[in-house]
DNA sequence: CTTGACCTTCAAGTTGCCTTGAAGGTGTAG
DNA sequence: CTACACCTTCAAGGCAACTTGAAGGTCAAG
């Protein structure tokens, strides 16, 4: 019970909001949210964070990249974080509706990511002067 | 319902509304902000919109399930709207760099996907008791 | 013991993306 | 003709996810 050796280092707010690029009052609305809690508290009331911390936001932010809410997020921290043994069917379904949802999300960024190239090929092979750049639009069918 | 199937080749704000699940007023508000707009009117002032509306509203869903904003997707579009000097260093520059955004969300959502698979692959092993039953709420809101 | 960069809480403001409501015009069926 | 489901504009409302501001406490350095 008395202090530990470096196992774990203790970081403060802006520390860890330095280290995964958010700011404090980030931090502290995830903390309201239910999203991600310090810690523990030092004597004055600062807020001290593990180094878990980062890799969580990271997490955090990934998920958030790729369009998921925070609701959505808070949800899949309570799967993973918790993982050993929270899990019934109940739980099961639930991942594997998140997982079908993540498939979806890859599909449409595979169709953004197609209509991109598409455009980038198109605008490359007319090097020089540029009568017509295509429609960025979904799997190559018309023109206008 | 007096929807008809299929007025020639330009349909009503309803009729593309419903063929692209979106509502009346969203495509009101897509038309305000420069997303999309109907190729023309009615005499009567109807808004009246091509077939190719509904792909381009498919685009434009799939970009923002991936987490573009309305003003990133309609830099996206307005890609091609031949501009003669489109075809620039200018315009492949920035198709370049979203392709490079496209990329690094392809990774976010892998990290994501693999998060939810080892919960899922933990779920599906330590099948039987659960000592913590999380409370787990149905799927939020999706939408963003 | 003061300075300055940290930290605290609470409240209000902002931005993006719609949604909802009011008031009214349009077009076809009965 | 009347219904009725469409359409129109304009204005306000709402929610998520922050951001900003006020007022003040903490702490190592000089």
């Amino acid at each position: 019970m008395t202090t530990k050796p470096q196992t774990d280092q203790l970081m403060t707010i802006g520390q860890v909001a330095q280290a995964a690029g958010v700011t404090t009052p980030t931090l502290r609305y995830y903390e309201e949210e239910g999203i991600l809690s310090p810690t523990t508290r030092s004597r004055a009331g600062y807020r001290l964070y593990d180094a878990q911390a980062v890799e969580q936001l990271q997490f955090i932010r990934s998920a958030q990249a790729v369009g998921f809410t925070l609701d959505d997020i808070r949800t899949l921290l309570s799967l993973d974080i918790g993982n050993a043994k929270s899990c019934q069917a109940e739980v099961q379904g639930l991942l594997t509706q998140r997982l079908g949802e993540v498939n979806q999300k890859m599909k449409d960024l595979k169709r953004v990511q197609a209509a991109l190239g598409r455009a980038l090929d198109q605008c490359r092979r007319s090097n020089g002067e540029c009568a017509v750049i295509k429609k960025i639009r979904p799997a190559g069918k018309r023109r206008r």
